[in-house]
DNA sequence: ACATTTAAGTCAAGAAGTTTGACTTAATAA
DNA sequence: TTATTAAGTCAAACTTCTTGACTTAAATGT
């Protein structure tokens, strides 16, 4: 049996994994619940009381979570709340778009705290990766300066751009970012940076940035519609991120659509991409944002018109998404001018009948999420955080040998 | 701290759960790979060769794997490689269709030991569940007398019927299963039985075959569309069936197809049901199925008719559910006549092209898995067994108090 | 006031399971 | 015949969770 034959097989687990486990199951119950004593941490994890006290003695010496006032007012000994750190941890997330970049630091708990933007230099991605990590160098040094232990509490680099990932190169002239997709964006930064560093569609970075601490807190199954120059679907299934056997999972701009004539893809009916066009706008220019921006704000009788079909067309999205993924709820999010994004949600009311039209429902069908320019650039940054801290079945395995 | 707030939180783990998850990950890895030896079970699992062996040992007590004649050749001590015993664990299944149940029994490698059929009869779930019982017991006692320990080693009962669940009574006229679904169907087979029991759609545990034994054996990423009297997908993500919050995703066939007209869902065009309704069968009977092979063979042009149209929606089929799951692979499979399908499946070639072209796929696009009236009660049995034996996340944390 | 009850949290020993490193066994290759 | 390689075992050590008794401290009831 020792010829060279790979053979398939999941890791195996030890009492290392099971801690790893315990540990990340108290973290994301207080981020959930707010702050919670260790007999509440007991009761909800089905752990001993014992074993609790234990892991919350680690986690506080590591700086990640801290006790409270003593609340008093039931019977019995008064409990300690354990509430998480916010300086316990940190990550940087880049949101690498046609023609420029974002830069957020967040920390444990999701907040902001350093946020830059700048635009793509031309020369591709060897250029734009030298201005990434020049950018990146600048707000660790920022940061050190400020939160000096942030220096040794990075959990990685999330970084999120347009998908889909990995296709052979298309001849649609929409696709501006031909060259960033074929070049090894991962590894140049991750060694550029000595971070752990990982790599997302926007849509599913919009999704994260939900998670962490937008409408889908807590929720096991949403779906997030990202609404910017094109469209896709965020996906959390079974509490975690879904992102397909080649991250492109949730690809619905490239669904083809087809009410009243020929089939087209979603994203050329209802996206800023299909608005830029139908105002005569040049996408390549930010200012096309601002300009959207105030003839929204005008009630401009073309984005009004526009907003109608896009409505329809996202009508028709949502109940696909409703019926395919029977997800708790949606959420439209997106990098839209907010108040665009606005009208556009409340011109898709009344929504299409669908299965998610059940009994006893307590979250709605559709709701709003993040809306802006930022919205990426923080999802993006909350992943290394969730991948770091939330209980995920990777984190159980066995890793290295 | 000690009101009656609700804490949410996923459960903590122990050794207990470390040991389990390895025993599943032994079992996984044998059923994947074909027999092991100790030492490559070590290797692949990542855990030492002694815990390995202890693991094995209780394995091989518990009557779940056996050794195989040690196999020579290499240097170095010979190996002695462990194989699944098919007698170690048994499951039931029962489709429960409109006019008709069918009832299985699968051993541990998902291979069929027994199966039954018969009409239900009149007097809705209740007098069903009563028919569904006695043949439960029936194949019990048959399978205790050929079999003797099977008796004590049920993993348990996987019940499958037609989705979705949970909605308020519908008022479309082709749905003929309300009593049912309204019906503690669970709740009444469980109690009936003892066995511990789980209920899928149809869809779903298609794919619970086609993980078994079929096209899907081994991927993390597939989508089972299941054509039959409807339609719908069962979805493989992540390495596990994904049945969404209310187990109703996959249900592709109400998703709203508009190929050069009104919208309409996508049972109305390509299903069993539009097929005899395009005839003029009585879908009641049950000869409309053999009616329908018999005019498939003979090339009845109104069939190939309704096949360019079915095909023609099968493709968009393919290509959404191409686009926003992004599997490995998707798979054809259903309970209709099998030259049906197969021509069906023909037809539906070329596909559109979709994100799933990608340089260096192996995998075909679209293939067909198991065709034919026991997929779905095969599939329904084959549930318990994996759920009983396969590595699962929730399989690792704590359940009882 | 004061005893009782209730609940939070700690202590120390024990139990479950994996790891370690040395050792044994048994084959092929030189 | 010897060296090498690999499978598998043994016993002790290690990590982590659990158990049950105990301590602490507050609210409640008389």
């Amino acid at each position: 049996m020792n010829e060279l034959r790979t053979i398939r097989a999941k890791s195996g687990t030890n009492q290392e994994g099971t801690s790893a486990h315990n540990r990340r199951v108290i973290i994301e119950a207080i981020r959930l619940n707010g702050p919670l004593s260790r007999a509440d941490l007991a009761r909800a994890t089905r752990l001993t009381k014992q074993t609790i006290s234990n892991l919350v003695e680690n986690l506080e010496v590591d700086g990640l979570v801290a006790s409270e006032e003593v609340v008093r007012g039931g019977r019995g000994q008064p409990s300690t709340p354990y509430r998480l750190v916010p300086e316990g941890a940190f990550a940087l997330g880049v949101q690498i778009d046609r023609h420029l970049t974002r830069l957020v630091a967040v920390d444990l708990m999701g907040q902001e705290v350093a946020r830059a933007v700048a635009n793509l230099p031309p020369g591709g991605p060897v250029e734009g990766c030298k201005l990434i990590l020049r950018l990146i160098e600048a707000m660790r040094a920022d940061l050190t300066r400020r939160i000096p232990e942030s220096a040794h509490r990075l959990a990685g680099l999330g970084l999120a751009m347009p998908g889909p990932f990995g296709l052979a190169p298309s001849d649609d002239e929409t696709w501006m970012m031909a060259e960033w997709q074929a070049f090894p964006l991962v590894e140049t930064l991750a060694a550029g940076t000595g971070l752990a560093t990982s790599l997302q569609n926007d849509a599913t970075a919009c999704a994260a940035a939900e998670r962490m601490n937008g409408s889908a807190d807590g929720l096991d199954h949403a779906v997030c519609i990202y609404f910017g120059y094109g469209i896709g679907a965020g996906l959390i299934l079974g509490g975690e991120l879904y992102t397909g056997s080649n991250r492109n999972a949730g690809e619905i701009g490239m669904v083809l659509f087809s009410r009243g004539g020929t089939p087209s893809p979603l994203e050329h009916r209802s996206s800023l991409a299909s608005l830029f066009q139908h105002l005569g706008l040049d996408s390549a220019t930010t200012e096309a944002y601002a300009e959207v921006e105030r003839r929204t704000l005008a009630d401009d009788p073309r984005i009004l018109a526009w907003l109608a079909d896009a409505a329809a067309d996202m009508r028709q999205a949502v109940h696909m998404v409703e019926t395919i993924f029977d997800p708790q709820t949606v959420i439209l999010s997106g990098s839209a001018p907010e108040p665009l994004a606005k009208r556009l949600f409340d011109a898709m009311f009344p929504l299409i009948p669908s299965n998610a039209d059940r009994p006893g429902r307590t979250l709605p069908r559709l709701q709003l999420g993040m809306i802006g320019p930022w919205a990426v650039a923080l999802g993006a940054a909350a992943e290394p955080i969730r991948r770091a801290f939330d209980p995920r079945f990777s984190a159980i395995l066995k890793t290295a040998s």
